[in-house]
DNA sequence: GTCTATATCGGGATAGAC
DNA sequence: GTCTATCCCGATATAGAC
């Protein structure tokens, strides 16, 4: 009671996300869990219908928490250049933090069936909106390049959010360090900017 | 004979392919891939020893094809420039033709068995050494901006790998056209240049 | 080289006692 | 609310005929 006073749903419930994550939808079992969670495996069913059941509550509840920042970070009255960078932030920060959650997001929709399936990639396709309705914004602003609105999101989001299969929170690098260098790669990109003689230190002394 | 002369060998790995992109590595069964190749389940062992073994057949192979194109990318005395574009254009011309075959690469490595996932991690290891190798002769001489290394060379692997997801041969995109967008992504990033007044004809009529 | 038949196992889920 | 016992199914893989 003291020492562990989460409810046994929750001591399930992450029981599966360890487990999803670790081995898979299909290869962790029903057993696997209860043992982890220090049941038996019937006991499961008083607090879940199903395996099925436990993979829907882990998805939604994580992307549920994803868009609804998201949502506020647009709705904010900020530069979009800051706009942009709060999102970044968000993807990462949120991926880095609940990583086990977010790859089961990421590698089990196809585990999904029937209409769980739908009703997750609706919340996906609402998040990719929010990102690319900033990108647009931007354009048409003109703080951002003209480019395909689509590709430039799914661009953002594919790096963000392999940041949590590399990021180790004890690593060399912070997360907020993380966090600007993808935001600088975002922006600024990879190339040295010929035009101008900024960051060029190597260049300037040759 | 004439009008499917694929050696049953071949159309077994070709279900496997299809099956675990589609369904996953657990979930698709042997008696899936056997019905698909159009023979009995019992009749794929006489070609493969497990299904583990068709899961390895389908990493390695694209794998080392991927690494093959790389190595011969930067051992061309061509420009960084030039040898990153190539390094982009080979990994996403790789990534949408055997689509399937490195979508299986991407996710299902946790379901290699024993000493397999080791073989596997070594090759992928390779390939994100030569990126970061390549990534580095650039800032040495001065053309790409001083980053992280390792960062830059994830962040470029993560974008590029997931346009297999949303890719269309039929789509309002080539994939040619698709490289390039990448490539200006990588090198220029999405911010408008403000020091100097190129690529903004939006602002330009305020 | 492919088949039928089957061994063997472990999975999700349920019944019903406590 | 958790347990033990078990149902029922489908999985990989093998044996041996043809």
């Amino acid at each position: 009671m003291l020492t562990d006073n989460r409810s046994v749903r929750d001591k399930i419930l992450a029981a599966a996300v360890q487990l999803f994550a670790e081995y898979g939808y299909h290869a962790a079992t029903m057993r696997d869990i209860a043992q982890m969670a220090g049941i038996q495996a019937a006991s499961i069913y008083y607090h879940y219908p199903s395996k099925q059941a436990l993979l829907i509550e882990i998805m939604e509840s994580h992307m549920r928490q994803l868009n609804a920042n998201l949502e506020r970070i647009v709705s904010m009255p900020h530069e979009v250049e800051q706009s942009l960078y709060d999102a970044i932030s968000n993807h990462i920060l949120l991926h880095t933090i609940y990583k086990s959650e977010f790859f089961i997001i990421d590698t089990e929709i196809r585990a999904l069936e029937g209409e769980n399936r739908g009703k997750i990639l609706v919340l996906r396709d609402d998040y990719e909106k929010l990102i690319q309705g900033l990108l647009r914004e931007g354009m048409e602003k003109g703080v951002l390049r003209q480019t395909d609105v689509k590709i430039s999101s799914y661009a953002i989001i594919a790096m963000c959010t392999e940041v949590a299969q590399w990021f180790r929170p004890v690593g060399r690098l912070s997360v907020q360090q993380v966090i600007e260098m993808y935001f600088q790669i975002v922006t600024d990109g990879l190339l040295v900017v010929n035009d101008f003689a900024e960051n060029q230190e190597e260049s300037v002394h040759i």
